[in-house]
RNA sequence: GGCCCCGUAUCUCAGCAGGAUAGAGGGGUGGAUUUAUAAUCCACAGGUCGGGAGUUCGAAUCUCCCCGGGGCCA
């Protein structure tokens, strides 16, 4: 065997070596990582394992089970389980039931559309049938979802999940439905509501929707009745958009400040349906705009008023004469104004809101002139079964030939219209159902202070949700549907008040608890009234309930009847639930137990593509969670949505995720890097901290920082800024300062050398720490690096956050550090210009001359400023030195081994290419990792 | 139409109880490294702080108006 002239060292130094791949391939690890949860029960140990903790309780808002999950519901159900896992790992039992919303017009819909095209009418199907049909497509949703979320990396009790159609749900609905009828707040009452005359039913405010309609506006005469002097002979003018809704008619409403002018017409247009010589009341500011419209071309004011000198005044309908004799009063209210119109509006109590309530002031009747379908009643005189859509022409024809129009021109404005069939509603008064917010219950009161009792996070939602309890009406609850829970409640004929029996009621719920909903349309009402009571005296409710109720009740048939904790510590949704879910929540458990079902509530915005527009089929800017799956996988999603502020609305789209790729791949090194220089790490080798070098104990006071900082996140609730935080420390102190650094010693040294048991018994804390902290978030990458050290049978997931001992806290060595690091930022500037004049190629073929300010001498000895600076030597100089620059080539000999290039390279004889450092390592025979194996 | 929120580098975010040349990471460009190599290190470029006006010795930060985007409501 002849010697090698150029020994190979390389199998004396310890490279990183890891099973742990460098590239992810999420889309195809992920499903295995899943399918190994699923193999070794991973949710049954996190239950089992954190039994006797304290709970945590995020009380999941259900999403709609219909359709596959789009953007924003990843966002909330990810923002969901990363809340979830940092309260599991910081030592709570997070016990996730998630659920879904079932019933509703959606759902109703889709179903009869399917009736439509198959040519069925939905009328001739037995509503048990229909109800079976929805029950099955929601179910079907319902599967479809729950398998996304799981792919999602979403943890939670999806055997146990909860829908809102569950038969115990169901039961619980009405039974809490039962608690309004008993404790006097539900109450039926006729009251305008918005309702679509096309699927025959009220909407809900979040049912509706606005967009522009074209309206024909009239201008209309009201004779006065009963004025005195110049009065007598006048008329007063109301404007409106609505035609149809003149027989409703009963009142006109001024502004007691607005200033009216009596006008007398004197000269008009051809064509001007005015006659010369009419007097007419209309607000003083909008005459020339009405004498414009109405073809009025000479006119002169008589007077001008107060509005508050018409009070008492009484005007005749237009149609007076012909089916309409009713007096019509005139009403002072704040709600006019003189933007548009006249000054005047006509009152409609059947109609309109302000309508109804001054009506109530006024004991006006509500006249039910319009039908479920949108046409007249068979009493309405002159228009009985026309449609109020096309009642426009016929209304203004009769005004005309009453000699009332003045005039009428095509009006568009932003109108209501129903999100579903997208077809314009109107006001219809109609019995409906509500809940009182103002009566013996106090709901509203008791609400705000439950608002002024919870934690916000952020802090406007409070306002937010605060301004709408204030303000709202009272919560009505009927829908005539079929696909939902049932009002279920007895109407006495005879009086009208509906039937406050616990008994009956029992019997209910205990119906609904077996056989579920169905039960009230498949029973005889007799079955619930018992024997106390005939059914022929009782009218059987076939309202649903409004499913904001339903969802508003999920506290009671997922927390309580399950016996967790209540109420929830937490509610989390998009901003929109302040006036959905929080909001109905909050209503249904003050009204039956008078406090908030969550003791916190916290909000995400809203996800947008990358110009910060809303995302929408036709402008093709939708991103998909499915298609991400596919492209990047599931940690991925779940970074961005960690790296961005879900405080507020958020972007997504094709580069974003690319650049979440990126982060990830930073993070996803770290790892690996860790894992490479821990292999064969033992505890024999660990070192004490107060054995370490100061590098070592800063690295650790680092993490004590953001140790402190996940905590309080973890307390918060408030992760914006902690993972790039995370991702800042793994980039900065960690790859490109700690490891650099300490690439040398971990490489090279003895592995018996104190110097490098302390950096491996800090990358041990490293890996366990990091491996924790991301965890939450990168579900599965965490998994994987855990699982790379500690082995398949265990699971990341069943740890907790390490506890970091206090004493690694260390504010006055991180200081020195800080300022270490920034000589070090000069150093390293000094070797790049060397570097940029072509006299080294790596930073070890440099020295490094350092001079320092008054007592920055001290900081650390010339060897270790080598290992910091990366350099083969380093030497201290005084001010006045200028010899040198900060950095020169090194001189001396290229250690074959570990590269430094030193002048004692050549000093041993049997080693000829190696520093002293290598030559020791290398004879102590501990570092031939081939021969040991 | 009303109310609320947002607008800092190509991207994600810091900075905002007014204070000096506005920062970090990612991306880009250039270089080093064949001992983290589809990785790692270093350097460089890049900003009218949405626009305008005002308050002030001084404004990304406070006030008003406008533009753009989002949400809630009518």
């Amino acid at each position: 065997m002849s010697e090698n002239p150029t020994p190979d060292y390389r199998d004396t130094v310890f490279l990183p070596r890891t099973g742990f791949p460098m590239r992810a391939d999420l889309p195809k690890r992920e499903p295995q990582i899943l399918a190994r949860w699923q193999a070794i029960g991973l949710s049954e140990k996190l239950r089992t394992a954190s039994r006797g903790r304290e709970k945590f309780i995020l009380h999941d808002g259900p999403p709609y089970a219909n359709g596959n999950l789009h953007i924003g519901t990843a966002l909330n159900k990810i923002l969901k389980d990363v809340i979830n896992r940092t309260r599991q790992m910081a030592g709570f039992d997070a016990d996730y039931i998630p659920g879904w919303d079932c019933h509703g017009l959606p759902i109703e819909w889709k179903i009869e559309e399917e009736y439509r095209k198959s040519g069925r009418d939905k009328d001739a199907v037995p509503i048990l049938d229909f109800r079976a049909e929805c029950r099955a497509y929601a179910r079907h949703w319902m599967g479809v979802q729950e398998a996304e979320f799981v792919r999602l990396g979403v943890e939670g009790d999806f055997a146990h999940r909860y829908a809102t159609m569950d038969f115990p749900a169901e039961s619980a609905i009405v039974a809490e439905i039962g608690k309004f009828l008993m404790n006097g707040a539900l109450y039926r009452g006729l009251r305008p509501v918005m309702w679509s005359p096309v699927e025959k039913t009220a909407l809900a405010e979040a049912e509706i929707e606005y967009h522009d309609h074209k309206s024909d506006a009239i201008f209309v005469r009201f004779p006065l009745r009963n004025a005195p002097g110049d009065l007598a002979e006048a008329g007063v003018v109301i404007w409106t958009t609505t035609p149809w809704t003149m027989p409703g008619n009963r009142a006109i409403a001024y502004g007691a400040e607005i200033e009216y002018a009596l006008l007398r017409v004197d000269e008009v247009a051809p064509q001007s349906s005015v006659r010369r010589g009419d007097h007419l009341l209309v607000a003083l500011s909008l005459v020339s705009a009405f004498c414009q419209v109405t073809g009025i071309t000479q006119h002169h004011l008589q007077r001008l008023m107060k509005g508050a000198e018409l009070h008492g005044l009484i005007a005749a309908h237009p149609l007076r004469g012909r089916g309409y004799e009713y007096d019509v009063a005139l009403l002072a209210a704040d709600f006019v104004t003189t933007e548009q119109g006249t000054g005047f509006v006509h009152i409609a109590p059947g109609h309109g809101d302000d309508d109804f309530v001054l009506g109530r002031q006024h004991n006006l009747e509500v006249p039910d002139t319009v039908g479920p379908d949108g046409t007249f009643n068979a009493w309405v005189p002159l228009f009985a079964g026309l449609h109020v859509y096309k009642a426009a022409d016929p209304v203004c024809e009769a005004l005309r030939n009453a000699g009332a129009l003045l005039g009428r021109q095509e009006f568009v404005h932003s109108y209501p219209h129903s999100w579903r069939s997208k077809a314009p509603l109107i006001f219809r008064a109609t019995p409906q159902w509500f809940i009182r917010m103002d009566g013996e219950g106090r709901i509203r009161e008791k609400a705000l202070a439950a608002i002024a009792e919870t934690h916000f996070v952020p802090e406007q939602g409070r306002n937010r949700i605060g301004a709408m309890v204030a303000a709202r009406p009272d919560w009505c609850i009927s829908r005539q549907r079929a696909w939902g829970v049932p009002i279920a409640v007895f109407v006495h004929r005879a009086s009208g008040e509906p039937l406050r029996d616990p008994e009956v009621m029992a019997r209910i719920v205990a119906a609904f608890e077996t056989e579920g909903a169905d039960s009230w349309y498949a029973s005889s009402p007799g079955r619930f009234l018992g024997t106390k009571y005939d059914p022929a005296d009782y009218e059987q409710v076939m309202d649903i309930v409004d499913v904001w109720f339903e969802s508003g009740s999920t506290h009671a048939f997922v927390l309580e009847a399950r016996h967790l904790p209540w109420p929830a510590d937490l509610y989390l949704e998009g901003s929109d639930q302040h006036r959905g879910w929080f909001h109905s929540s909050l209503l249904e458990a003050v009204g039956t137990r008078g406090r908030a079902p969550f003791k916190a509530v916290l909000t995400h915005g809203f996800v947008l593509d990358e110009q910060g527009r809303k995302m929408s089929k036709s402008l093709g800017n939708v991103t998909a969670p499915q298609e991400v799956m596919k492209e990047y996988g599931a940690d991925i999603l779940r970074l961005w949505v960690m790296m961005s502020d879900t405080t507020e609305d958020l972007r997504i789209g094709k580069e974003i995720l690319k650049q979440q790729a990126e982060l990830y791949r930073r993070l996803r090194n770290t790892l690996r890097w860790l894992l490479g220089c821990l292999d064969g790490f033992s505890e024999a080798e660990r070192v004490e901290y107060h054995e370490m070098p100061e590098l070592e104990r800063y690295i650790l006071h680092r993490v004590t920082e953001l140790d402190a900082r996940i905590r309080r996140a973890v307390e918060t609730y408030d992760w914006t800024g902690v993972y790039p935080d995370i991702h800042n420390f793994c980039a900065n102190d960690l790859s490109a300062f700690y490891f650099d650094i300490r690439k040398d010693s971990l490489y090279c040294d003895r592995p018996d050398a104190l110097r490098r048991r302390a950096a491996r018994t800090v990358l041990d804390h490293l890996h366990r720490t990091l491996c924790t902290w991301l965890a939450p978030v990168l579900c599965f990458t965490a998994e994987e690096a855990w699982c790379a050290r500690f082995g398949e049978e265990t699971s990341v997931h069943l740890q907790i956050f390490p506890a970091i001992p206090t004493e690694w806290r260390d504010d006055g060595l991180a200081g020195k550090w800080e300022k270490i690091r920034e000589i070090r930022r000069i150093a390293t500037g000094n070797i790049e210009r060397l570097r940029v004049e072509g006299k080294i190629g790596s930073s070890l073929q440099a020295s490094s001359a350092l001079f320092f300010a008054d007592g920055d001498d001290q900081l650390l000895d010339a060897e270790t400023w080598a290992d910091v600076l990366i350099v083969s030597k380093v030497a201290f100089q005084r001010p006045d030195d200028r010899q040198h620059p900060g950095a020169y080539a090194a001189p001396g000999q290229k250690c074959a081994r570990c590269w430094k290039v030193l002048e004692e390279v050549g000093e041993d004889k049997k080693h000829p290419q190696l520093c002293r450092r290598c030559v020791d390592a290398v004879d102590s025979g501990l570092v031939c990792r081939a021969a040991a194996e």
